[in-house]
DNA sequence: CGGTAATCGAGACGGTACGTCATGTCTTACA
DNA sequence: TGTAAGACATGACGTACCGTCTCGATTACCG
């Protein structure tokens, strides 16, 4: 960014973790739209321009905060021996981490400027979807050497097959993001809704 | 809303369209919050004072104008004679629609509000949502009738698993909303991930 | 300006006055660089973006403010029977509200913006410095028709000769601007520095 | 000032040096209040906490450096054998290098903050007003040894009415400040605006 | 058919936040 | 200690949008 040369006086980490939990604490308060840059500046007690001088806008310090936020707890998925345990044991936190909190409102949010910002959706994806994405793929991998499911399995759809209704319900609100229906997918994802062949 | 006795001037239709008009080509070239009240009156001819006269915020305008949008194609899925083509024919008209323009542009900011507004979110459903989850539930109607399915099979969980992974790629933009993504989701949802029992 | 047509909201002219009144009480209490808009918004009980419909720089509206200020006491100078008489009795009023306030505070900003902006220049010449020169000017045509000064008298050299000493001292400050001053510099500059010839 | 006991590194008489010809290039490029201190600090390649050790204020900065500029010429007046030829050989110089470049601009800037600062204002006027003043003092006691003009003759009445004129055309800009001119004010001056006693 | 009442376009208004810029201070590393 | 680089708190800038208001003009119905 700047100071490329270690010249002049160096960032101030105070400043940035105080703006960062300024934001954070703000954003669960209320919308990204009625956080002002000023309040977070007033809260962190620190000068919008220094604001301005490390994130680009609004959102992109939301981005930051909500990572930041969303960080502390960081779920750590266990070998169970299947693939449905294995499933369980890393949705159950994703989801009971999502409704704990009104990250619903920031995520929407988030989700709104990546519509009309494709660097923006990209840092998006990179920080929030992917990690999940990918830890679910290494459980697939091991589900396939194990044998549960076939070689040819399109594993990109099963994922959106199990991360899509969560975010559906989180986001739209139409019925609680419960323990019990992050069962009820994983199930109803492994073993299809028509009954299995007899 | 007003002019209970119908005494008075009455409301002009003409304004009304057009109001719904400019917002909505406003909303398919940029984002919501780079809609102001001050484009949409003055592209409709309008005074803002009789925009706020029927809609009370920007977000409520844009949901009367994107749904306005939003049907004038409205599908018909027909009876095919099997759950799988039923949902077909069901979901890859809505999967069209929703990525032949910046739709989800504008749901991704209509979400953002309903994330703070309730009132507004219940509205939202009951437009969007509602209706879709109402026509894919006749059609489980119909499988169980059929005897497709099992009577104890949790609709509202399997609706969240055919719409949740739409909604998914259509918000988040890490894939492609594409016919063959439908036709995936379908089957896979229907089949299961893992191997049916031999 | 605007509202060619009569057409909208009106102006209005309490506003006007109270942005002109917080302004011309504001600049009499400290320097125009001092004196912000916010303040001058917030004592006026108007919004920020009121003023700017209306003047285009803080300058311009100062130079309003003290325009109103200035000419709440307008001198009306006598026909004494004599030039000399006639001039005392338009300079000594003007020295006397000159000096009675820190308007040279005013008049010395209002002269920099002037430096660089011609327009600003002409505006300011027009209201302050022009109405007091024609009035001068007014006395020498009587003085020229009593036969007082000779008809090829440069009136110009002489209006600069009597105003330039009065803001030379009202500007620079190096002595004051007193009444005996006034005397001083009208008799000087009749009567010349160099004894008559005997 | 600072490093009285010649400890330490010594000032850099070259960052001085490029300060004081930074801030004249961009005064006379354009207004004071134009000129921010990070652009004179980048144009004289040197730190803006330097410029601030060593000047108080911007105003300050800009004092030194019009001086600076100012005394490249430096009008030496000759003894001429008469008053009127000594003021004309003192003002007409100074009346030339007055309009010679805009130097009114940066005068009137420095004015401004003069009205508010009282020993911001005895700088200025030790500077650029006093020294020309003495001189012109100097010419009187020569016409008054002369027998030129009578010994009670009001002296600083007579500088103001000199330098008065001039101030105010430079300043007010509603002539130009010709030789023409400053002949016409010193023979006004001299002989009077009346006809002498016949 | 004239009065009453609600609508309309226009646009000014108070308010709030925006993102930028300049001031003057500071903190580092180097000379 | 003096310096260049540059981050910092402070606070004003001028703009833009929001939602409300005040006009005069319009358009129905109702008496």
């Amino acid at each position: 960014m700047t100071n490329e040369g270690n010249r002049g006086r160096p960032r101030s980490q105070q400043a940035r973790q105080a703006i960062l939990d300024a934001a954070a604490a703000l954003l669960l308060e209320r919308a990204l739209s009625e956080v002002s840059m000023d309040a977070v500046a007033q809260r962190a007690g620190v000068s919008k321009a220094t604001i301005y001088r490390w994130w680009p806008t609004k959102e992109a310090l939301a981005l930051d905060a909500l990572y930041a936020e969303w960080n502390t707890v960081r779920p750590f998925p266990r070998d169970t021996g299947s693939l449905r345990g294995d499933l369980l044991s890393l949705l159950r936190p994703w989801a009971r981490l999502a409704s704990s909190r009104p990250y619903g409102r920031v995520l929407a949010a988030l989700l709104t400027t990546a519509q009309s910002d494709p660097v923006f959706a990209t840092e998006y994806r990179q920080r929030f979807v992917e990690p999940r994405r990918d830890q679910a793929r290494a459980l697939f991998q091991r589900a396939t050497e194990r044998g549960e499911i076939p070689a040819g399995t399109k594993i990109d759809v099963a994922l959106d097959l199990l991360y899509g209704p969560l975010y559906h319900r989180l986001l739209h609100g139409h019925a609680p993001l419960t323990d019990r229906f992050v069962r009820d997918v994983v199930d109803m994802a492994l073993d299809g809704i028509l009954p299995g062949p007899a």
